[in-house]
DNA sequence: ATATGTGCAAATCTTTTGCAAATTC
DNA sequence: GAATTTGCAAAAGATTTGCACATAT
């Protein structure tokens, strides 16, 4: 089977995960600032908060909470990593950032992306670790009869599939 | 905001993981049994591990690693934790167990159910901790449009939707 | 002034690994 | 008999917590 090695895990996709890009997705697709969002909910508002919002906005790429942490302290050394967990924790429960897997490509830890207009569907390549983002109006249409059917208020919604990407599929 | 409270995870859900059905989906939609499965890849059919997939395939609700360790233990206290990450890896490598988060109502563990006929969607509820399956032919289709207009082939998709329930929502 | 945020160290929880002994084909 | 599976102990990885101090409104 492509892509896989004998211990049971998929193999290590060969593109770091800093450099996979949010393709048909990704920053720039905010109406609002999380920091606006943040201001408007009577949150405060500090420096490292400020800091770190900006940065999940702003990537090019899903961060886990320890990459986060990594370019934070690029601009604010003395950011502690538990901040950084804190400040998730509230983005999360505030429903203004999605906590993803991305198919546990490289472990057990989670990535974080500001919410989007739009809910869309990752895709993660097992073979070479690619993530790409996939908006579809079927998706929107799934939801409605999920809270029509069930009477159940969606909150949050997760959609991942891991597969072979176009590049790396069996021709 | 219902269903949370200050510090900024959900609830805990009054209903232990324990209890929560498998409602809409469970035990006894597999065609093929699991131990027929790895002994039709010619993998090594030992006595823990038919012990394992049988609790995996008959269990009425998700169970997570420890869970279902404890399950075994019942029946075999020799058992050892790690054998049961071990067997679920390799289900996991074999696509005969499908790997859920369940909105981590209760910590960053995974949940393991056996890989039904047909892909269904797992509703959280973020009050009760209530999990629910859907099934549905706009489900079907969307993961066809994916692999046409992406040209991706899916291996494994997962979808969980966190909010409430009927009996949770707001009136 | 008071509630809230932060750093530090340590704890916790989940999962993985190395290696020698046991088991399966 | 050779290859694979298992137990045990330990490590590793990710996230959370307690508490004293610092900061925002």
């Amino acid at each position: 089977m492509p892509g896989e090695s004998k211990d049971g895990r998929h193999e290590t996709p060969v593109i770091p995960a800093e450099h996979v890009l949010r393709e048909g997705g990704g920053a720039g697709i905010h109406t609002v600032s999380l920091e606006q969002e943040l201001i408007s909910r009577g949150l405060r508002m500090t420096h490292q908060r400020r800091l770190l919002v900006q940065i999940i906005q702003s990537a090019e790429s899903h961060l886990d909470a320890i990459a986060l942490w990594e370019r934070a302290r690029g601009q604010d050394p003395t950011l502690n990593k538990v901040t950084v967990y804190r400040t998730l924790a509230l983005l999360k429960k505030h429903g203004l950032v999605d906590e993803l897997d991305l198919m546990h490509l490289e472990g057990g830890k989670h990535y974080y992306e500001a919410r989007a207009s739009r809910d869309h569907i990752h895709l993660a390549c097992l073979k070479c670790g690619r993530i790409q983002e996939f908006e579809s109006s079927l998706f929107e249409k799934l939801k409605g009869q999920i809270e029509r059917q069930r009477r159940f208020n969606i909150k949050v919604v997760r959609v991942e599939a891991g597969g072979y990407c176009e590049n790396c599929r069996e021709r």
